[in-house]
This record gives structure tokens, sequence and C-alpha cells, in this order.
RNA sequence: GGGCACGUAGAUCAGCGGAAGAUCGCUGCUUUCGCAAAGCAGAGGUCGGGGGUUCAAAUCCCCCCGUGUCCA
């Protein structure tokens, strides 16, 4: 990076020097005289006992005096994020405060929700979960403070100069850092194609914050300027208030007394440790992740089960409940969402607990059955076993070596090593936006003007054509509603055209007709919406958001919309919940959401501010992931359900007409999906369910009500055939074994008896036949028989000393039969006809020459 | 999203190329006034589904489905 790029102003006014670190070799600003960087490793922490700040803060006065400094210098002060970014398929929570405006503000799509704006934004990392409590540092949650500004073009806010004076003046202002100690470290940041040059700010030892700006687009080799500039900052908040406070780490300052609780229980790193994930899960939770084995809910799974496993190992222990309760008092204090919903919480961590209880108990018994067939066979459980029982049982090293005799060693690097077993496995795919190959439109096509929002009933419009290319038409303004948000296309007519496909691709809709346009821009087009398919459609979309809200009623709301699709034969939601619905819980959701339907409650559809949309809602508005804009559409249905949502919707309820839930079914660990119908697609299915079942009836020849008793018995017909069937097969071959054993007669003396025949029988009839000739003991059964073109011979012995693989040896090359088995049974194939008898007859003389002995 | 493990009698599982098993539960008989218990006898299986390899597949290979688990 050019090194201009660092040579601010700001610096020269303030009277910085660059200086070039000796340990790392980086440049850096500062205004004391250092040979190095103030970070890690370059110099020791230098804060502990010696605090950096005019004054010790708790967390809350250190967030509030952030916010409050950039309050007073032009920003507004933003809420927190959800802790996970449903707005984005790159990445499941939110690890910075920056994710909270990818991709669509940063890429300059849509307008901040402030600008600038500050914010602190809890953030979730679980890439050091090991260094968690032992490090003294780490956390998976923790607040990243920040400032932000969006610079176009045309509105500048401010950027590098600035963002350094800013982050100076509030070091060395209300904090009273001594400015001396401040070094700036010349970095370069990149991420999602972007770069941009960066400052580090240490101070006695401690990376504080970092100062990134977005800047350029790599372009393969070249770096092009973005339209956009970003400042991003982040000032790690439990940072800052551990260099106020000086303590050993950073865990005492952060979590208080309830850090002191824990430690009369638990060791240092234990108490860290816990108070850490119940944050964490706190966050997790009440942000709507439901522990599972994949996805976001893998990890607060793993949060859970680690924090279970200490309390486990503990017999004064708090429950885990107890523990996260405390936590929410505490988190609850500045963000009340957390504290709310306490009970659902509780039923989700329970059912998440059993789960834990129930995995180790079938584990521990797996393991002991291992271990005895192991030791049966001279062998012994290695640690090589402990790593693939974890890895494929779950099971926690300590607790398998509780259940063995002669437990292995515990590796030191046992979770290195599970790491390693997972190399080189495929990565997981790269987030790539999903755009629909569309055309390019110059920028001079003003932005499409969409009327569905606000008037969802026009099903005809005039319009001009604004771009055409191909089959591709934008116009100057339309009712078409682009696939999205779950919704499928709208279709219909431009002209005499049929509209095969709408979608939208930033400020303009594409219409894709049947064939090339005919248009050219300027044209003036009928545009005729397709009205059936549109009113299934909105009841569709309607009727999902009000199972939504029902759902969550019933269910709780841990029950987030996981994913939902609407087309006019039937559409669907996913929600996130713990366990199977059960009949019950079904049957609550489908008479609340047709009370809903029929109380003809006002669906009313407007924008608003986001700011005040969420204050207003909440962040349950995202249920169907984050929608771009500074102003939300919001879907109300008062009293019950508010989504951010772009559809188009029916504006009472009653004009969904009926919801019709067709099917539940667990698609994944910890996700429901819900399979229904509304409006007249209801009705149509309930007349062709009703058909079904009368068809049913009348072809079982009975009312439709016995149905269920009717088919009970058909099913039993059906068995008692089955069985009728197999028994007279067994008779068949018991009165053909006590033939042949009456034709052999008795064997003289003790003497095997041999017993041999052709038979027309298949090879498992030979073997049952076999089976009864020789049950009774000290027999030689030798059966032949013939079957599609080949010969079998079949051996079976219960004579001690004759061995049936050895007489059936006997026959095989007679007719080049190709086979084994055991002395007990032996079964060889080959030619028919003469070569078989010649085979059967050579093996039945070595049975009597056998049992001759 | 990927890796691994698992799916066999009503339940828990063994078997891992040659004639489907154990334990518990179930039914009947013996014993008892009755119950429990014990003994004896018996019923109960498309070995998750579909392809393939083989003379022969619960067993080996491939593809699905389901469950669990680890990792992103």
């Amino acid at each position: 990076m050019d090194p201009a790029e660092y040579d601010l102003p700001v610096f020269h006014r303030g009277g910085f020097r660059r200086r070039t670190c000796v340990v790392c070799g980086s440049g850096f600003w500062t205004l004391g005289e250092h040979d190095r960087c103030q970070e890690a490793p370059c110099r020791e922490y230098g804060f502990v006992g010696h605090p950096i700040f005019a004054r010790p803060y708790d967390v809350r006065g250190m967030r509030s005096e952030f916010l409050g400094f950039f309050e007073a210098r032009g920003h507004t002060r933003l809420r927190r994020y959800p802790t996970v970014a449903r707005w984005r398929n790159d990445v499941f929570f939110t690890q910075a405060s920056i994710y909270d405006f990818q991709p669509w503000v940063t890429s300059g799509a849509i307008p901040p929700p402030a600008n600038p704006l500050a914010i602190s934004q809890p953030v979730l990392r679980f890439n050091d979960l090991e260094e968690i409590g032992r490090s003294g540092r780490h956390f998976s949650l923790f607040e990243m403070m920040a400032h932000h500004a969006f610079n176009r073009p045309d509105h500048p806010v401010y950027f590098k100069d600035r963002t350094v004076e800013l982050c100076h003046e509030l070091l060395t202002g209300p904090l009273g850092t001594d400015p001396l100690g401040i070094t700036y470290k010349e970095e370069v940041w990149e991420g999602g194609g972007n770069l941009g040059p960066s400052l580090s700010v240490g101070v006695a030892g401690l990376e504080l914050a970092t100062l990134v700006f977005m800047e350029y687009v790599r372009d393969g080799a070249d770096l092009r300027p973005m339209p956009l500039t970003v400042v991003d900052t982040g000032y790690g908040l439990e940072r800052f208030v551990w260099a106020s406070q000086g303590t050993k780490t950073a865990y005492e300052a952060v979590f208080g007394a309830e850090y002191d609780e824990l430690r009369r229980t638990f060791p240092p790193r234990e108490a860290a440790l816990l108070i850490d994930h119940a944050r964490a899960l706190n966050f997790l939770l009440t942000d709507g992740v439901v522990p599972s084995n994949s996805k976001e809910g893998y990890f607060a799974r793993l949060v859970l089960r680690r924090s279970l496993r200490i309390l486990d190992q503990t017999p004064e222990a708090p429950t885990l409940v107890a523990l996260l309760d405390r936590a929410a008092r505490e988190i609850a204090l500045d963000f009340p969402e957390v504290g709310e919903h306490r009970d659902d919480l509780h039923r989700t961590v329970e059912a998440e607990i059993e789960r834990y209880r129930e995995a180790i108990a079938r584990a521990r018994q797996t393991i002991r059955r291992t271990e005895d067939r192991l030791r049966s066979t001279g062998g012994s459980v290695t640690s090589e076993d402990l790593l693939a029982w974890y890895d494929s049982l779950g099971v926690p090293p300590e607790v398998a070596v509780e259940e063995l005799a002669a437990p292995p060693a515990i590796p030191e690097d046992f979770y290195a090593r599970v790491a390693a077993r997972h190399e080189g496995e495929t990565p997981t795919t790269e987030y790539t936006e999903t755009t629909a190959p569309l055309p390019e439109v110059p920028a001079s096509v003003p932005a499409t003007e969409v009327g569905y929002y606000l008037d969802p009933y026009t099903v005809s419009f005039e319009a001009r054509v604004a771009h055409a290319d191909g089959p591709y038409v934008v116009l100057d303004r339309t009712y078409f509603y682009p696939t999205g948000g779950g919704q499928v296309t709208d279709t219909g007519h431009l002209g005499d055209l049929a509209v095969v496909e709408v979608s939208r691709r930033g400020p303009h809709v594409f219409h894709r007709l049947e064939r090339e346009s005919p248009f050219r821009a300027g044209d003036k087009v009928r545009g005729r919406i397709d009205p059936v398919r549109r009113t299934q459609l909105m009841q569709h979309h309607t009727a999902t958001h009000l199972l939504n809200g029902a759902l969550r009623e019933v269910l709780g709301p841990h029950a987030w919309q996981a994913g939902a699709y609407k087309a006019p034969e039937a559409a669907r939601i996913d929600v996130t919940h713990y366990r199977p619905l059960s009949k019950e819980e079904l049957r609550r959701v489908d008479r609340r959401v047709n009370e809903i339907v029929r109380e003809d409650r006002p669906v009313k559809s407007y924008f608003e501010a986001r700011t005040e949309a969420e204050r207003r809602f909440g962040f349950t508005l995202y249920q169907g992931g984050a929608v771009p804009g500074k102003e939300l559409r919001i879907v109300e249905v008062p009293g019950f359900d508010v989504e951010a949502c772009g559809g188009t919707h029916c504006t009472h309820t009653s004009e969904v007409g009926a919801v019709s839930i067709l099917d539940v079914e667990r698609i994944q660990d910890g996700i429901v999906r819900l399979t229904f119908a509304s409006g007249e697609r209801a009705l149509d299915l309930r007349e062709e369910h009703e058909e079904i079942l009368q068809e049913a009836a009348r072809r079982l020849g009975v009312p439709v009500a016995h149905l269920p008793s009717g088919i009970e018995r058909l099913l039993a017909e059906v068995e008692e055939g089955r069985r009728t069937r197999k028994e007279r097969r067994r008779e068949d071959l018991q009165g053909t074994a006590a033939r042949l054993r009456a034709e052999a007669g008795a064997p003289a003396d003790r003497r095997p008896l041999v017993i041999a025949a052709e038979v027309d029988l298949d090879r498992r009839e030979l073997m049952e036949l076999s089976r009864l000739l020789t049950r009774d003991g000290n027999a030689v059964a030798v059966l032949a028989a013939e079957r599609e073109g080949r010969g079998t011979l079949f051996v079976g012995s219960t004579a001690p000393g004759v061995s049936a693989l050895s007489v059936l040896e006997a026959g095989t090359p007679a007719f080049a039969g190709k086979g084994g088995g055991n002395p007990s049974a032996a079964t060889a194939v080959g030619e028919p006809g003469e070569p078989l008898r010649t085979a059967w007859r050579a093996a039945r003389d070595a049975a009597n020459r056998a049992t001759d002995d």
C-alpha cells in the first residue's frame, strides 16, 4: 500500500512522527519516543496493575462513554443488530459491527440507516474457543464498539483524517490516555473483494482499536476505487474495560461480581469460561438460534455442551439454567430483550440438556461393549478410539475414560487431533451473490418505479419501456412482482407477449418475455398480470405470516422462520424448534391461524424508517432475513405478527380464505417444515383429498368413516394371506421331507442317515428342506435341483465327521459347479441335466463312503 | 454444507461373505388359593429402501432415506 495513504494531515497537525517498529517492521505514527509499536507481541502488556485510562470503567460505563462521545459529535446511536446474521448467506454470525451493513449498504445498493453512526455490536467468534478462560483475554462473544461513515461522491461524511482525529480525541480526552503512549500502526485490510489501508491503535501492549478505510475494489491485480468509501472501526469494549481497570485478566474486569461469585466454586479458567459461554448462549438463544447439529445451531450446542461438561464435573455447581439466568439478569440491564422469554429459553435449554444426557448414556453403552469385545480378542482401547468416539458419538474423552476398565491416556493434543481428522474435507461453498444472469442496464436508465408494494390489487397498467435487451424488458414502472423473499414471480403479458419470469437486480425490474422483445425504449405498453396466480400468491404469502405468528405463539419466541417458499400450488415455512411438532401443537397452530383469518384483521403494509421500526417492533421483524433499505416495508397484522417483507399481501386476513396444513416434517435437527395451502388452492386440495378418500372408500367398499378400520381389516387379510402361504410352503417342505426320510428308511446301527434326492425347489427352499431332513442330527442330505437352466447341488450335514463341503466337492467337477460353503452346509451351481445328475451321484456316493467310516 | 458412526424380533443389541441369533418383553404349559418367581415349550424378522458384485450378501460396493455425532 502506498505510504501516502497513511500520511494524514491529522498526524502532521498534531506533531506525530512516523517510525518503524524494530520488531515487526511496520510503520507507525506516534507522539511518543517509541522504537516499536505499542502492541503485543512487539511489546509486553504494560497496563496490568497500571490502568491506561484516567479512571476505571465497567462495561456499561465504558459503552455509554463511547456512544455518548460519538453522539455528541454528530453520530446517530444505533441499537445492536442480531448476533445471528440472518441477512447474509456467507456467515452465520455477526462477527464485526460492519457485518450489520454488509453487503447492501457497503456496496452502495441501499443507504445506511444513519450516517455517520455509532454502535456497540455484540459479536460472536468461535474460532478461539480453546483460548477462552486460558488466555485471559479471549471471549466467544464480545462487544465491538464502532463508528462508521459511508461516503458517496455526492455526499462525503468523513474519512481517514476525521476518523483518526475522533479516535485520538476519545482516547486522550474523556478517557484520559497519555497521548505519548499511543501508536497508530500502518496495516492493510482486505476482505470480501475490497481492501484499503488501516490503522491499528496500540497502547501499553494492547491493540485497542482498528480503524479500517475501505477504499478499493480488487480487480485482478489492479485496484479500482470504490464508488462508496467506508469508515469501518472496531473498538473492543472488553479491552477498554480491562485497560481501564488493569486487572490480571480481562474476565475480572468485564464480569465483575458475577465472576467473583463463580470463583467460589470454580477455578479461574472454568469460571471465566462458564460466564463467557453463558453470555454467548443468552444472546444466541434470544436471537433465535435453536441448538442443533448443523449450521449456527451447532455452535449453540457446542458452547452449551462445553458448559455442561464443566458443570457435571463439579458436585456443588449450579445448574446450567441457573447460570444462564444469572448472566441474563446482568445482560438485560443493557439489552432488555435478553431477559425476556425466560421460560421459553429454559425449555429450549432443558430439551438440549436431555438430548445430551441421552447421547452420552447411549455412548457409554457402546463404549463398554466395544471394550469388552476388544478385550475378549486380546486387544485394548487406544487413544485413537477415544478420538473416533468423540467424533462419531460425541463422548468427551474424560467421560469415555470413566467407562473403561483399561483406559488409554488422553492425548495432550486431543482436540487438535480431532481437527486433524477433519482435514481434507471439502470446504464450504463460497458466498456468491445470487444474481440471475440478467443483461447490463446503462446507468442512464432510471430505477423502476414499483407499484405492488402499496397497491397489490392492480393487475393491469400502462407503462413506458425504459430499456429492452433480448427477451428482457425494463419498464419505467411496473406492478409485476419479481421473484424474491421466497415468493415466486408473477406472470402475465406485456402487450400480446407472455411474461414468463420477472426478476429484480439493483434498482431495475426485468420482465422476461416468451421471446425476443419487439419493444423499444420509449414504447408505451400495457402490462397485464395473471390475476389468479397473483391472488393465490398473495394468499399464500399472507398465510405464511399468519402461520409464523401462530407458531411463535404456540411454540414460543425461539421459533424463527428459517426459510419460506410461496408458489401457487402450495407454500411452506420452515421454523426453528427443538423437537418435532406434537399433534396437539399442530392442532393449536391450525386453529389459531384460521381464527385470525376469520377475525378479518387488517393486514397493514407500509414503509417506515428502519430505526423507528426496529425500535417499535424489535429484531423479530427480520423473520425472512434482513431486508435492505433505509425504509423498511412493514407488513403488520396488528397484535399478532409484524415482519419486514417486500411481498404482495392481502389487506385483510379473511382474504386468505382458509389455511390447510398439508404436511409437517422435520427437515433437519432443529428445523420443522410446514407445507400448507390457502385460499382457492386450499379448497381445491380439500376437494382433491375428498375425492381420493371417496375413491379409496369405494374401492374398499366401506363408507369413508370406516376407512381406517377397513384398511386395518385389509392389512390383516394381507398378513393372513402371507402367513398362510408361508405355512403352506412349510407344510409342503415338511411333507417332502417326511416322504424322503421314509424312502431312505432307517440307517443301520448308529450310522448317519444319507438322504439323496432330486427335487424341484429354489435355492432357499433347498436349504430349508435340507434343514428339515437333517434336523434330528446325524444325517446328510444331498439334494439336486434344476431351475432356470442351471443345476444346483446342495449338501447339508449334521453327521459328526461328515463335511458337507467335502461331499459337495466330490460332485462339483462333474457339472462344472462353482460354489462353496462350510462343514454343515454347502452349495454349488453348474450345468443342468445329465452333468448335474452325475455330480449328484458322485456326491451321494461320497456321502455314503464318508458315513461308512 | 462436509466428514464419521449407526439403522437386524415389541425393546436393547450381537453376528460383518456360506443353514438369521442372545437378553429382556410376549403367549402357553408346569408349580401356586392367587400374585411374584422359577422351569419347560412357543410365537415373533421383506436384517431401513433401491441397485450392483458373487455360485452365495444382514455381511462387500454404489445411490437414496432416517438417526446420531463432529467440524465449518
